[in-house]
DNA sequence: ATAATTCAACATAAATTATGTTATTTTGTT
DNA sequence: AACAAAATAACATAATTTATGTTGAATTAT
């Protein structure tokens, strides 16, 4: 195992523990404590964990979600699969809003499979790596940059919107209860809903294991979404109330 | 000599030549021809130069310039000097603007060095490396990215112009010809002239070469600025010029 | 047709990065 | 204050990556 994978399952643990010490990670990976003292250094450094007396701890705090640097490293295959769904939304020539957050990112990192594409966006993972890609139209949002999000935020954000149309906007959701969307920042709120009214037709992503956790802010009724796309099928009882209300859910497979 | 220095001096080369041989370069570096294959397929990759049968060109077309990432490799030496220069007429705390271009961007890398401060922003280059740095503000202006200037422009640029304020903005031009400042495209220079419309003060930033060249558009008259940096005296005329009309330039010396 | 050039594939060298070891400093506990 | 555990710094070595060179086959210009 290598270092990056090292680091990333020091991640994992620690996502489930809470707190892990250093000589147990030592042992664990089979390398020297300095080389663990390193790895929580530069991992500390990035903002992923805090370095306490004899290991690390992450505090998830009040929220359930914390820096996107996490989320990241989580669930990357079940990413794969829905930004594969989405991409069967997308036709050559459209214009597409994409969000901030690491599942938009992945899914970002594919539209030139769709070129001619114009893609606008305030997901600084996604404008690095569309521009200057030929055939693609990049209009970035601006804002605020926000470290904890990678995006770019407020006013700016909101007016750049309020003057721009797109066929189809990608909104990504950390939570979903009962049959609203919901979110744990404000200013991350503000901007997916303005992508919502921008857009012809807007498509929700959610990870399946955020239905039935609500969070601070409301993101939208599932209602106007005309499209939701998840990665494995919710409880049954999730599944029913949304079927009940009319609604169809995509489970992006394989 | 390294690789990019190597590569460095095949540009600088190039610029002045137009046009060069393989073998020639190949003597020159003593390295091997399948080493300058390489440094000539990856600069045209980079689209700095074209790869020809046993060499390589480079074509300045109509413009006196072309592409950002061949300015970005010349006069190095000047830029740093005036990226100082400049960097004297920020306090921490400032809100300040800092325009397209890599003369910008050169200034931009250093702008943490003043922190904390808010920086406004269509560069690309500068949003990339100011963004997560800590007590650094960064509002990324947003607008279509331009691969030909590496940064944001258009009506989403200028429209979030018109709602920020900054205490000071750097304009960096490449055509100064009487009392006027020139730029070859058009929406760079509403985005410029946004930003001197949305700051409290401005700088020109102008290489010394560029005195007496004119360009499509018109910019600025000179007096528009607060100051005026540049590399080392223009020549005696045009330094009258200036100083009949009252304007103060700074040179920035080592 | 042939001579030069380009390109691909592999081997080697150089540089960088990751890790381990040891010694010293800092921190927390008593 | 004295001690033990942990953290850090400094250096040495190992592993990996990157750059370069060599060879030979494929391509191109004349």
């Amino acid at each position: 195992m290598k270092r990056d994978g090292r680091r990333q399952a020091i991640m994992d643990f620690l996502i489930e523990a809470r707190a892990v010490g250093l000589d147990d990670l030592a042992d664990r990976f089979g390398v020297s404590k300095m080389t663990i003292h390193r790895d929580l250094d530069d991992l500390e450094q990035a903002g992923l964990l805090r370095k306490v007396r004899g290991g690390a701890t992450i505090e998830t705090g009040t929220r359930f979600e914390s820096d996107f640097r996490i989320r990241e490293l989580q669930d990357a295959d079940a990413k794969t699969r829905m930004a594969a769904a989405a991409l069967d939304l997308v036709e050559p020539g459209m214009t597409v809003m994409i969000n901030d957050g690491s599942m938009a990112a992945v899914l970002g990192a594919r539209l030139p499979e769709k070129a001619p594409l114009t893609v606008i966006t305030n997901n600084a993972a996604v404008i690095d790596r569309l521009k200057g890609l030929p055939r693609m139209t990049l209009i970035a949002l601006g804002g605020e940059y926000s470290a904890k999000f990678n995006g770019f935020f407020g006013v700016v954000t909101e007016t750049a919107l309020s003057r721009l149309r797109a066929d189809l906007a990608f909104i990504s959701t950390p939570a979903v209860a009962g049959l609203q969307a919901f979110h744990m920042d404000d200013a991350a709120v503000q901007a997916k809903r303005a992508m919502i009214g921008a857009a012809e037709r807007s498509v929700l992503l959610v990870n399946h294991r955020r239905f039935g956790r609500p969070a601070l802010h409301l993101l939208a009724d599932l209602a106007e979404f005309d499209a939701i796309i998840t990665d494995a099928s919710p409880s049954v009882e999730i599944r029913d109330a949304i079927a009940g209300a009319g609604l169809q859910v995509t489970i992006a497979k394989d």
